[in-house]
DNA sequence: AAACTATTTAAGTATTTGCTTAAATACGCA
DNA sequence: TGCGTATTTAAGCAAATACTTAAATAGTTT
């Protein structure tokens, strides 16, 4: 871990520097929070399955497995992570398990869906 | 690779499971768009990188290597990323490159950021 | 209890990621 | 031109990812 300034530039405002470091300091563990959920979504079979729980409601690995076409497995590993992340929930009815959004934590959701619906089609 | 159903349920809804795999595959571009946007951002140092960028309109290489104490290169290989993506922009001024936002593609970015200055201070 | 289904967990592996150090490029100035 | 600074690029490597297959766990049905 290097501790020196790197910057020679007579411009380098070094108060400017001092001050981002502090403001980064301050707000470390909501960097750590949110670039864990960013990196959850930032998966394309984790952001698709997100994507469908908020679409149906709920839905049971097996058939995220075959709307995706991925193996069971690959599937309830991928769904174990958003779990831990605390993103979603599951509701046991007999031997299937269901999963839907917790609906604490969707604001960024909601707005990163929508987005995904906005994006213009490639021309 | 395989086709086949998992769901042997009797409540396993099949018309469900076709008309999501329609809808996904009319949004597959989106969805790699966004997951490509997030996993950049799904980095503790690039989503650090972006925010300071928006916090202090431009910075270059080596003044964000000051700030996040982390090596030139390591930040370079960073940027890079960031840049591939499209999601800054960079302007010379003698031997040093200046980064900003792309204004453009920000919306998303937005959210981002608030979010994170609005995470709850850990109890 | 035995057989069957739904799901998870574990072990193994190929690929990707994110750093390090060293070398290459680009620009400015004496 | 030659030296110094800013930045990028390349090579190497340890750790993390995301799948596969096989085995374990949980619940249902007979």
């Amino acid at each position: 871990m290097r501790l020196e300034i790197n910057c020679t530039r007579g411009e380098a405002d070094h108060k400017q520097i001092l001050n981002c470091m502090s403001i980064l300091n301050t707000m470390e563990d909501n960097f750590e929070e949110m670039s864990k959920l960013l990196s959850i979504t930032g998966n394309q079979v984790r952001l698709k399955i997100l994507f469908l729980l908020n679409m149906e409601k709920e839905l049971c690995p097996c058939d995220i497995a075959d709307i995706l076409v991925m193996s069971v497995p690959a599937i309830s590993q991928h769904i174990r992570k958003i779990k831990d992340a605390g993103i979603i929930r599951s509701r046991r009815e007999g031997q299937t398990l269901y999963y839907s959004l917790n609906p604490d934590d969707t604001d960024i959701l909601k707005v990163i869906f929508n987005s995904i619906k906005l994006i213009r089609k490639t021309a």
